[in-house]
DNA sequence: CAGTAGAATAATAATCTTTCGCATTTGGCG
DNA sequence: CGCCAAATGCGAAAGATTATTATTCTACTG
């Protein structure tokens, strides 16, 4: 139950919360940003400002409840954390998203924080490429 | 000669360019934003507007002199290119960057683009942790 | 179940970073 | 030396996010 997400994150379980977590886990999308958030509570009818979706978001991400990522683009674009990290895989083309988990690379990120004497607090991984589908659509190369 | 890097790009030599080119050769910091290279430049005497900065930096990114980074902090920053692609590590505490090249993780990546079907076109790491330095003055935890 | 304190929201203004438009200047070449 | 396209400067604009403040709502209390 999504109310019970929000009391164990110490958060008050309010309407705008509610709506936005049903968005994030209904949606389609698994990347959203605030904007992507704001028009979905639009067309569900709801009547929540941007202004709050950005509040709500960054209390979820305070909370554990998302993440968020800078990709290319200039917007935020959040996602529900599922327990495991994972890292990302983006078109160049099409934007498509792959998510994907490395141990290997988890394991050498820690070995190269150590050599360097650094306390990991968190890290992330962008792979940018052309998707199997966009190779496909254009045979240049 | 520094001339000759805006040649070989193709752009022409322009006194902007150059003192940009320049002031990111010469600056004790290896990372700076289009507003740590404006007033730089304004320390130095010159008058360059900033919407120039953010230009010629756009351009010397394309040519290839200069890679863009968006670590946290809303701002980009940007390092003259040496060859050689590194990732980076950063500290969340007093904003230390180190960097690094891993030839393990370079390759793994690979592979996992090959799994997926992409064809990678560019990726970045990014490891934030607590520094040496931080990790030493503030011995909570 | 109503009353209340404090937290959360809406609406709008503000901020910050980056880009754009256009008049003016400059670099490269004949 | 003079021309033309390219590059700049300046100010305005755009896009994303955050701050402000008055109002509304949630979680308790009696």
């Amino acid at each position: 139950m999504k109310s019970q997400n929000l009391k164990d994150a110490g958060l008050k379980v309010t309407l705008p919360r509610l709506k936005i977590l049903e968005i994030l886990d209904k949606s389609p999308q698994r990347h959203m940003s605030a904007e992507d958030v704001y028009k979905a509570l639009l067309d569900a009818g709801e009547d929540i400002g941007l202004a709050t979706v950005y509040r709500v978001l960054t209390q979820f991400e305070a909370a554990g409840l998302v993440d968020r990522h800078k990709f290319e683009g200039g917007q935020a674009v959040f996602e529900l954390s599922e327990g495991e990290h994972h890292d990302h895989l983006l078109c160049v083309k099409c934007g498509r998203v792959d998510e994907f988990v490395d141990e290997m690379i988890e394991e050498r990120q820690h070995s190269i924080a150590d050599r360097f004497g650094y306390k990991i607090t968190d890290h992330c991984l962008y792979i940018y490429g052309v998707c199997p589908d966009c190779r496909k659509g254009e045979q240049d190369r």
